[in-house]
DNA sequence: GCCAACGTTGGC
DNA sequence: GCCAACGTTGGC
């Protein structure tokens, strides 16, 4: 079990969005880039990722789970060579957890987010992931399932 | 709005 | 296959 940051600019697509569209979920689609591309490959349907808003909040802001398996991205029609998987929101932190926090933190010195900071989808470590999830006031809701 | 970092493209 | 030019991302 894997798990994984995905950035969007909140105006374009915000966590409220994600949330909106419900529990079928909706295609990760516009990633252009083949590392990202292959992080969602990598992929299971159930894996949870952290959503993260970048530019305009730069913080991560709530819960998603993997809801379809990589395939081909319908904004690509003339391109099969980018692929992405479908994201349902789960739950919204109670507190955004900032970048600012997370990098005045040592014990995220290694995310990616921190690292590379321009890499859409990345993956994160257990330890990582449960303590921002902690953070954001989610204690319950990472050991629940 | 600026600029640094990074990825991709395309000429050679 | 190298590398310069260009475009994009995203923090500040």
């Amino acid at each position: 079990m894997a798990f994984w940051l995905f950035k969007s600019e909140p105006f374009k697509w915000s966590f409220a969005d994600q949330m909106a569209a419900g529990e079928a979920g909706t295609e990760w689609s516009g990633v252009r880039n083949y590392q990202a591309r292959n992080f969602m490959r990598t992929m299971q349907v159930g894996e949870r990722g952290l959503f993260y808003h970048s530019n305009e909040g730069k913080a991560v802001v709530g819960l998603v789970e993997v809801s379809a398996p990589a395939a081909h991205d319908s904004t690509s029609p003339d391109d099969p060579r980018w692929e992405c998987v479908h994201l349902r929101g789960l739950q919204a932190f109670l507190r955004p957890v900032a970048l600012e926090e997370i990098k005045a933190d040592p014990r995220f010195a290694a995310m990616v987010l921190v690292s590379n900071s321009r890499l859409s989808v990345q993956p994160v470590g257990a330890g990582e992931f449960t303590l921002i999830c902690e953070l954001g006031g989610l204690r319950e809701a990472v050991t629940g399932t």
